[in-house]
DNA sequence: AAACTTGTGTAACATTTGTTGCAAAAACCT
DNA sequence: AGGTTTTTGCAACAAATGTTACACAAGTTT
């Protein structure tokens, strides 16, 4: 069988149940490893493919308009796309997001004006993108919400949490600027709550790693 | 003409355009009038109607799990429906957020299953809802950069100039509690930015108004 | 081993936001 | 007018976050 079709029905059930739509996504799409670190969406750009993602993990930023400052909005895993990309796409306008490859990734590309007559032509397609859209769409009223009333440790916990699921394991390899990168904040901020959090029994520092407990 | 083709056709263009389409929103449809105060979505609450405003203005709260707070995340104008509604509806989800409100206001209202039907007739149907998808998506990116990079008097004075747009006056009749409420914060924080906004010589405080400068 | 780079700890201080408590002004009511 | 409620002002303090500055530990390179 088709590595593209294997992947469509392994990662994409819903869009792979329809025969013919399943056929169509493997004729217009290529497929595609991307490393970790590679940006595939920059804020301001226009939409010329749609990337579904098949392993690997990727992580989705708003950036701010003077600094090179960033804030970690969501991730996209397998089995999702950047829903940004697609709605973008249709209303033709610049990206407002940067999209970054976290962990090694395969993709399936779809052409962005490809992705377009599909669209239009099956309903299930549709689905896939509402469904998408709402899990996304809460993900960042959740981030929303935790701004407005938490402190930043348990932004902070939330976010380790996350990584870890995601990335499958309790250890977790990265430095504290790089979190600070990703929450927006400063390395010192962080170090701080990170201890704090240490000594509550959360998770245990050492130099690169945070272990967390359960 | 038909009160409900004329407001279709004023605020609705897209969706009126095609007039198969905009008969049968005409069909299904009733109007409806809601006073200022009125909440026309609970979070948990399952979606029966999908809501077209027509006149007057809603806004969309975030509530805190445990406590009554809230976060004002954004409005809902003439020419707009609820987002969450529309997406939350296919999902046969609960909704996550609390609709409210603002001015009084006409509807069009839209039985839920009969929204559905339409929504798998007419493209032009997910046209509109992939357009109001991005916008809104869109205004809660801006929160997100906001809450992260700014502090609260950048946040309010954006909040201030908004309510002055999409009420049409410079002078906002409120309270600071409102406000307070709106942005979840507390009205003694948003007296003492007020206070130093006026002296910024941004706004002019009275008791129950604040009049903008530009 | 010595030099260098990277990552972390930590103190001191500034700023921002939240909290408590109370007073006064303005609007409302009778 | 007198009493009540609503709204605002403000001070004093607490807590959270950001900033600056520097030390040191762990890895890496030469």
């Amino acid at each position: 069988m088709d590595i593209k079709e294997q992947a469509l029905s392994t990662y994409f059930p819903e869009l792979a149940k329809m025969p013919k739509l399943r056929q169509e996504l493997v004729e217009i799409s290529s497929i595609a490893d991307f490393e970790a670190g590679t940006v595939f969406l920059k804020q301001g750009e226009y939409i010329k493919v749609i990337p579904l993602l098949i392993s690997g993990l990727a992580k989705v930023f708003k950036e701010e308009a003077s600094n090179g400052n960033k804030v970690l909005l969501y991730y996209i895993k397998p089995g999702e796309s950047c829903i940004m990309s697609l709605t973008t796409l249709i209303r033709n306008g610049q990206s407002q997001i940067r999209g970054v490859i976290e962990e090694d990734a395969k993709v399936l590309i779809l052409p962005a004006f490809k992705a377009m007559a599909i669209a239009k032509k099956y309903p299930k397609w549709n689905e896939f993108v509402y469904d998408l859209f709402q899990i996304k769409f809460e993900e960042l009223l959740h981030v929303v919400e935790t701004l407005t009333f938490s402190n930043k440790d348990v932004r902070l916990l939330e976010y380790l949490k996350k990584e870890s699921k995601l990335k499958g394991s309790k250890v977790l390899n990265t430095t504290h600027q790089h979190i600070a990168d990703d929450l927006g904040s400063s390395r010192e901020v962080i170090s701080r709550l990170l201890k704090k959090l240490e000594h509550e029994g959360y998770l245990n520092l050492k130099l690169g790693t945070i272990e967390l407990y359960d």
